[in-house]
DNA sequence: CTTGACATTCTACGCATTGTCGAATATTAT
DNA sequence: ATAATATTCGACAATGCGTAGAATGTCAAG
């Protein structure tokens, strides 16, 4: 078991609030306006559409976002699956965890897993199977 | 393999530079004073004093550091081993990523500690086996 | 070609976090 | 008490995110 320390909470951030609606909006909806996304989120709470449009336009400029003209509105997607996204920044984050401690990270790891998803357990093992074989074959 | 997408930098930090610098000084050394800790980075880079104690007290301030008067000066040592803060963060940040993609998040896990420590994999076998045996002790 | 509706961009503020220090204040030893 | 040393305070810059009004651009109908 893993002490409660209070202090974690602060470093978890991947991205903020609105930005992570946008990408969820989008990863729901392929292609969208806008003024589309806008919608969506404003059915959950309100917010003003200059708003989202910054973010989605912060977004873009990051290159999370693809922005292309289409009959003579900008529609916009995102230019990661959740998948790519999560793969690429996560290898950045337990980078940088492992630069920390690799031993804490594991447990952490499949504490987590479980409780999110524990299906997932599963397909970690698989994972690791493959991995297990791919680094034997490269030495062989 | 994982494309590389360039926008995910910005998403690994955990800790500030200083911040960085200071808990791995005390993790390496104990417990110090502020100026020793000081002494310690300084002798890499240039830095005010000041600046230094200003970090070692927003860190206390956070509970990352443990300040105690000694023989008339503070001393400060960190609040939680390597382990113990990696494994806090991780859970955090963990969490904050599977909610965008479990899936992603394995297999990057798997790639990233493949080659940080491969030894750690069959580590990381054992840990889900053990997980999965409580799951299942847990429901039954 | 002008006008009005709608789309897009610009500019800017507030707040939080981190790095950076000098100045002010407190403490201690002589 | 005074000088040296230790500690705290307040400040500023840079960055990132949320927020949104103002300004500007676009385009079709009249």
């Amino acid at each position: 078991m893993i002490k409660k320390t209070g202090f974690a909470e602060s470093y978890s951030k991947v991205l903020g609030r609105l930005e992570q609606e946008i990408l969820d909006v989008l990863w729901a909806n392929g292609t969208l306006s806008g003024k589309a996304v806008y919608s969506n989120i404003n059915g959950t709470r309100e917010i003003a559409l200059t708003t989202v449009l910054t973010v989605i336009e912060r977004l873009a400029k990051k290159g999370l976002l693809k922005k292309e003209r289409r009959e003579g509105i900008y529609m916009y997607s995102c230019a990661y699956s959740r998948e790519e996204f999560a793969s690429a920044v996560s290898q950045e984050v337990f980078k940088g965890i492992f630069e920390i401690s690799a031993s804490g990270a594991s447990a952490s790891f499949v504490d987590i897993l479980a409780e999110s998803d524990p299906d997932e357990l599963d397909r970690l093992s698989a994972l690791i199977a493959d991995k297990k074989k791919e680094l034997l074959s490269r030495r062989g």
